[in-house]
DNA sequence: TTTTTTGTTGATTGACGAGTCAATAAACTT
DNA sequence: AAGTTTATTGACTCGTCAATCAACAAAAAA
């Protein structure tokens, strides 16, 4: 049954699989056969693709970094002013594709990779960066000199209530999130002008 | 040689040794052996004395939030006035002790042990629950209403600042997190007002 | 048609690790 | 002195898992 051309989709199930049972295992203690019984294949094709469960995990972290950039450059697209843009820049933080459950599993567990794995900690320092430069365009011509401090308090900001979201039972609240950011994000400006 | 008594000391030593080892591999995959070897006995022991990992991880973050709370308690019970008090709160969460990496390192993997160990949850809860309400006795006098929004952009951003201290390379700096929290304390406390 | 490339897996290897156990020894009790 | 409790460990069990390999199947190239 072998059609051609199975590599791409092959890695692309394995690593939606793999987010998907990280969230569901809560930790990166997951198998590669658990992986690669949910992407519906042996064990061996997911080596045979990927090399090694390192390059897995890499992939997927990729891959929600991804979706994440492109949300926020799709908000962004549409939104005309810098108040605008910041508040499509938030939403976009929070947007259910990226505050699911399984997604918030994914990014907590691959800050603890960070620690230790050299390259997962320079895709996440390329999301930071990329983050504070999209903040910092925004807010330079509202906040002048405070745009630094702002945007570095949103992003830390952002990342704490992704925290938080772990630890809360019940559903996701993406609304209660983006309005403490907003709220933070008016009175830092109001600062500013005072 | 077995002297009495061995049974607290062996257990200190394992806790300690725990968050040290930790903190180095970066990650709860950490053996038995390896923080018995730290702690200085073989892993039978520590399984005599614990009972297994779980319980040892437990008893480490156990640790970890009561070196935390009686910072706080320390820190407040010299501290005069609502303003003085927020920034002893502050500054406690910040404190060297709580910075060194193995600590936050600790602190970051025990969330990811949140999600699947509900003792684990529980005690983070409690943590959570105890600084909000540490905050809102502060911040009550000051802000009234808005107390509870502060209260929890001020939680918030204690984590997300911390979760970039874990993952910026180079050395930490405490200082400009407090800066950045005070900072934010006040432009709030000012909103309440105008 | 033969050969090569691509897809695929079951079985296996080799390592490692949590938890148990039996055994030893020092202290304390009676 | 005999018995009990506490401390301590080396050796072992049992399971798991990442990674490899040999083998098979089908498409593409020769």
């Amino acid at each position: 049954m072998p059609k051609l051309g199975m590599e791409p989709i092959r890695k692309e199930a394995l690593v939606k699989a793999t987010i998907v049972e990280i969230g569901r295992i809560g930790s990166l203690d997951v198998t590669v056969s658990q992986i690669a019984r949910r992407a519906g294949m042996s064990s061996a094709l997911a080596h045979h693709y990927f090399g090694s469960k390192e390059e897995i995990f890499l992939a997927a972290m990729r891959h929600i970094l991804t979706i994440y950039g492109a949300e926020v450059r799709g908000a962004l697209c549409t939104a005309k002013g810098p108040e605008a843009r910041l508040m499509a820049i938030l939403h976009a933080s929070f947007s259910p594709g990226n505050f699911r459950r399984e997604a918030v599993s994914a990014w907590l567990n691959f800050w603890v990779l960070a620690q230790t794995v050299p390259q997962a900690r320079r895709l996440l320092a390329v999301y930071q960066r990329r983050l504070r430069s999209n903040l910092l365009i925004c807010l330079r011509p509202l906040a002048g000199a405070r745009a630094t401090v702002i945007a570095d308090g949103l992003g830390a900001l952002i990342d704490g209530l992704y925290l938080r979201e772990v630890l809360k039972s019940g559903p996701p609240d993406p609304a209660a999130s983006v309005a403490l950011l907003s709220d933070y994000l008016k009175s830092q400006l109001k600062e500013g002008r005072a």
